[in-house]
DNA sequence: ACTTACGGTAAGCAAATACTTACCATTAAT
DNA sequence: ATTAATGGTAAGTATTTGCTTACCGTAAGT
């Protein structure tokens, strides 16, 4: 599984966009991150992780509290893959376009 | 449920990205979408609804087949909301630091 | 030292969703 | 006209995955 797909996988549930959005603010402690959302704390904890293996965001330990803050790599990665597949469709339609030209020109002849 | 979230949500499924990618060679007919593929033709038929309503992909009629493309709208929406979202996280961090500055300032004095 | 706060993991359950088979309508081919 | 091919939808099943409760370890406060 690639960066971006891991990272597509884990943005694809809201209750993890909602926990990505709220360290969009600042970085967070795991409770701060969990109060607010409808779900419990140890289920913040298992998307924490999702989104970690995703490397949207990274993990700092602070005392006993455990900070998480966004990461720039995965948002990059995803980014980047969106850019490129963009181009790469555009150019294969681009010579795709050009074969079909000179398919009919032949044809015409 | 918004533009973009639609789009991740949408792309959260592997054989949906599959479907996706193959749509970047050109576009295709849903059978040509489903050859390869190790699920059912419905089931094709299944996630090509996901894509379309989230703006990833569209659907034109020739004959008696349905020929998905790749739709920019939706690929776009995604783009930008992760370029936004960076963004607006630099700042928030950015009037952070600032501000813990300023509290570290007036504490010292 | 004892208690409280923080938070990760495990096991089991519940809900969501991906998949299949069956069916139907429309268009193309013979 | 009949038959093939294309593909969408429905109903039911199965798998996935998100959630909860229970538990444990570590750090901080009193």
């Amino acid at each position: 599984m690639s960066a971006s797909s891991k990272a597509f996988n884990a943005l694809g549930d809201p209750t993890r966009r909602a926990i990505f959005e709220k360290l969009q603010e600042r970085p967070l402690a795991v409770v701060d991150i969990s109060a607010g959302l409808p779900v419990s704390r140890p289920a913040v904890s298992q998307h924490l992780k999702v989104l970690k293996e995703a490397k949207l965001i990274t993990l700092r330990t602070d005392g006993n509290k455990n900070i998480y803050e966004l990461n720039r790599e995965g948002i990059l990665a995803m980014r980047n893959y969106l850019d490129k597949f963009w181009d790469d469709a555009l150019a294969n339609f681009k010579t795709l376009a050009e074969n079909t030209e000179k398919e009919n020109n032949t044809a015409n002849k």
